[in-house]
DNA sequence: CGCCTTTCTTGACGCGCATCAAAGAAAGGC
DNA sequence: GCCTTTCTTTGATGCGCGTCAAGAAAGGCG
């Protein structure tokens, strides 16, 4: 697989922790994949078989209760990385948001390269620890925040990530498009859709936020939301 | 710091990666510690300046709001690993929940050798994954649980943990001591501690468990307690 | 042992969010 | 273009859990 030298992560995946031979090597166990949004890649419970670096697209990692009830446990964006290396199971569902590219490897493969390769597990590691803070800070949200405050949060969080890659001309400066329709956000802040709709009407009521399309937001009052977050 | 090749942790403590010789250079590193409980061990949002091996005792890693509002992120034992190796800020306080020996490390020091010693980073990196995959499932506990099957849920999650090395001669086979006070059983649930102790007692009501003294518990029937968390 | 502090329980009450229901808006198919 | 399907909004209602307020039990300590 020489397309390598021509991938638009190559920098930023965990592949920037290799050299030229090393990445070659890589490459060669990879196999391009192209997923529809909407599709599932991997399933909670099964066996874990490949891990994968995301090149283009918006997933989601989910969880699920019995009766249907589902909690979003993780998103990954271009450039992550997806799948449990060293032979646990897979813990949750991975599903395309969008239309997306990923470069797998089946894991027993990549586990193996890794591990001859220090370079790359520092690389995961410093990522998994850096996820790991992100999931805490996200059991915060879910235990103790209000409805308000969990949504301003998203907002929040959402404009750090999106706004950059959103270049539209026209538009205030803090303007982006979700990926995620009304009921994955209530999935992913453990609301309903009825919640999450009628809080965000409440924004725009104040002014806070435009939306002016199903899942553009484009932020009017930045200190606004802030101050809902600050929790006094 | 020749205390290494007597440490009760030695073989499920990281340092289980590393041979005699390793162990001997990263032991000259450690300081042996003491804490009494309650102590805070590391403060949320200061730089990360040691990293530790739990010897003996439960800690907790909390965060909290402005306005006081906290929420427990983790829970760790003996042979576990606490802090934040490689340069990031402490992102929660770590406390002593009972009495504790902790060996800890330089984070500049750890650091560096880590990096040295790929077998140990890839120890760290299993764990990091592990606990990853249990601050996910924890995400669904919070997001999606009502109280009672968050209630169940933790006493379940708690006896598989605790009744080991738990040896007290009478008393049924499902019998602990949690090292938790109903308020941080809250604080690990988003709950208030009222619903707590009120759902407490619906399970004595329903004689599910028994709770002898504040914070033993015994379960009197593991059937149906499942049968809460199965989510009909 | 008695006093004091801390922790836990119990009750009354109300709010926030879920639930149920239905209408409205956008998107996709042909 | 129209029709169907899917997604979102809006309204009415109710329950679960939080909040507020005592009171009871358990530890700690002189």
């Amino acid at each position: 697989m020489d397309h390598c030298s021509a991938c638009v992560v190559r920098n930023s995946a965990i592949c920037s922790a290799l050299d030229m031979d090393e990445i070659a090597l890589l490459g060669k166990m990879g196999r391009h994949h192209k997923l529809v949004a909407g599709q599932t890649l991997m399933w909670e419970g099964e066996d874990s078989l490949l891990v994968a670096n995301i090149i283009d697209g918006v997933l989601k990692l989910s969880t699920s209760l019995a009766d249907g009830r589902e909690q979003i446990v993780g998103v990954v964006y271009p450039s992550d990385f997806i799948g449990r290396p060293f032979g646990a199971r897979t813990q949750h569902n991975v599903t395309a948001l969008t239309d997306a590219h990923i470069c797998s490897f089946s894991s027993s493969d990549f586990d193996r390269f890794a591990r001859a390769h220090p370079e790359l597990e520092h690389k995961l590691l410093e990522r998994t620890l850096a996820e790991l803070d992100r999931t805490r800070r996200w059991l915060l949200l879910l235990g103790r925040m209000t409805a308000s405050e969990k949504l301003a949060h998203f907002l929040l969080d959402m404009s750090a990530r999106l706004v950059k890659q959103d270049c539209r001309a026209a538009g205030p400066a803090d303007a982006f498009d979700l990926p995620f329709g009304r009921q994955q956000i209530a999935d992913i802040l453990g609301l309903t859709i009825e919640t999450v709709s009628r809080r965000l009407n409440d924004f725009k009521a104040q002014g806070l936020i435009e939306v002016p399309s199903r899942r553009r937001i484009e932020i009017l009052n930045r200190a606004g939301l802030e101050s809902i977050t600050d929790a006094v």
